[in-house]
RNA sequence: GGGGGAAUGUCCCGAGUGGCAAAGGGGGCGGACUGUAAAUCCGCUGGCGUACGCCUUCGUAGGUUCGAGUCCUACUUCCCCCA
């Protein structure tokens, strides 16, 4: 098997391999040389697996969903593979327990929900190069053990199974594998065949901790086919201090509306660190490179129009360029001109309400604390503002100026109250 | 089948002699410094109450005790050794 790590001489022929290379996507692949050769030839199609377990994808996901919209962009037709049926299995990779099992109720319902997403960044349809989105319970579910067990089962030696990181990594530390799990690897794998013979694709494009799952899916196309087939996966997204992005918001960065706002998103963006700002630009936007050096080359705090500019064309692509544009509006009034903005996200309160209400519970309110006592503590610490001064009595009473005021927690975090 | 270990603050790792809301990390949040950045230093990190306080937490269920994460019994799951 053949893992080249991102060859570095290798000029590639296909548009969509060069901007993969040139933009950062590429972290391993089965064989780039043959892969842009195969992308160069005419219209290709790939997918990319998500699974149901949530309602929403979230910033972990958007890498992998940018590169099927330039694959989608370079004249390719993209596949977004949900996994109703994998779900129900549960994937091992980097986890140290079983996934609780979903009913069909929720894994629908989170399709559905997750579908919403795609289309912001997918033209779907049954023609030429368009996005179709699939479900692989559609087949899993119809597969009976024998069958599956002589039709797949043949194609995979245990000894192999047992060399991948995801099952070594659970032996290693010795923490229960269920046979269950064990088998999610031969789904997977199924998966991509299938794809194949619906639909001819032959690229599973995925995050580098898919790498052990797209090459079992690589070579069982290539076993029972005899066809090339490709994996291609995209490095782990981490900022330069080696965290988690989106850490500024305390919690998973959705990409729903509803679950996190706009403006929040915007914010997300803005909050990136300095050394992160040129990798992020050329993996989140479209922007040219050639504009994008530009704006990397920025020094001190000039950055900080890389930043804004980072965050309008994310938050575009996302939520489109209306709310993009309120929210850096919103951005502008709040934190440079220091007034009151009506477009930050708000907080109503009734007069009623807020003539007996303690700072504590405004706070609570506000979403700003996830408990009184939590709220008083962040209060004790000087971490509240109203119209940007500090809150320092837990207990009193709210007293506003008038109907409208501007909350703030910390360094960076602004709501609006309004009565 | 027999013998020996292990499960801790619902983010993770991890100490714990019968008086424990429970050491220490990591992570997260906040303060100072800055540029809504990083690095650094400092504080906070179960729920309720203004407060002496009350309640809920150490795999599950019982028991001993004035009092149990800590002792006993059964059960669950995992690991190791023997067969």
């Amino acid at each position: 098997m053949t893992t080249d790590t991102a060859p570095e001489a290798f000029t590639p022929r296909s548009e969509f391999i060069r901007v993969m290379q040139e933009r950062g996507y590429v972290h391993q692949c089965t064989d780039l040389t043959a892969l842009d050769a195969a992308a160069a030839e005419g219209r290709f199609t790939a997918y990319v697996g998500y699974d149901c377990t949530a309602d929403s994808l979230h910033i972990g996901h958007l890498i992998s969903i940018m590169m099927l919209r330039w694959f989608q962009k370079t004249g390719h037709r993209p596949i977004v593979l949900m996994g109703g049926g994998t779900t129900k299995v549960g994937d091992p990779t980097d986890k140290d327990q079983q996934r609780p099992l979903l009913t069909d109720a929720v894994i629908n319902a989170n399709l559905a929900s997750i579908r919403r997403t795609f289309s912001k960044f997918l033209t779907f349809g049954d023609t030429g190069g368009g996005a179709l989105m699939v479900n692989n319970a559609d087949w899993l579910e119809k597969l009976g053990y024998i069958e599956f067990l002589r039709d797949y089962g043949v194609h995979f030696t245990v000894n192999r199974m047992l060399a991948f990181d995801s099952v070594k990594l659970r032996l290693e530390r010795e923490q229960p594998l269920s046979f269950l799990e064990f088998n999610y690897m031969l789904m997977q794998a199924t998966d991509f065949l299938e794809l194949y013979r619906r639909h001819g694709c032959r690229l599973q494009m995925g995050g580098s901790d898919q790498w052990g799952n797209i090459i079992n899916g690589v070579e069982l196309v290539r076993r029972v086919e005899g066809k090339p087939a490709f994996g291609l996966t995209t490095p782990l997204l981490t900022t330069s201090s080696g965290q988690k992005m989106g850490k500024t918001l305390g919690g998973a960065v959705w990409l729903n509306a509803e679950k996190l706002s706009p403006y929040d998103y915007w914010q997300m963006w803005r909050n990136t660190e300095d050394a992160d700002v040129g990798r992020f630009l050329k993996l989140f936007t479209e922007l040219p490179l050639d504009e994008i050096a530009r704006l990397e080359a920025l020094g001190g705090a000039e950055i900080n129009e890389a930043k804004k500019v980072l965050a309008g064309e994310a938050t575009t692509l996302l939520h489109g360029r209306e709310a993009a544009d309120t929210a850096a509006a919103a951005a502008r009034a709040a934190f440079e001109e220091g007034r009151l903005s009506e477009d930050l996200p708000t907080v109503e309160v009734s007069a009623a309400d807020l003539a007996g209400m303690s700072h504590t519970a405004l706070m609570v309110a506000a979403g700003f604390a996830s408990s009184n006592g939590d709220a008083r503590r962040q209060i004790a610490g000087g971490a509240f503002r109203i119209d940007g001064v500090k809150v320092s009595d837990a207990a009193a009473l709210v007293a506003l100026s008038g109907p409208e005021a501007e909350l703030r927690k910390g360094n960076a975090r602004k709501r609006l109250v309004v009565t």
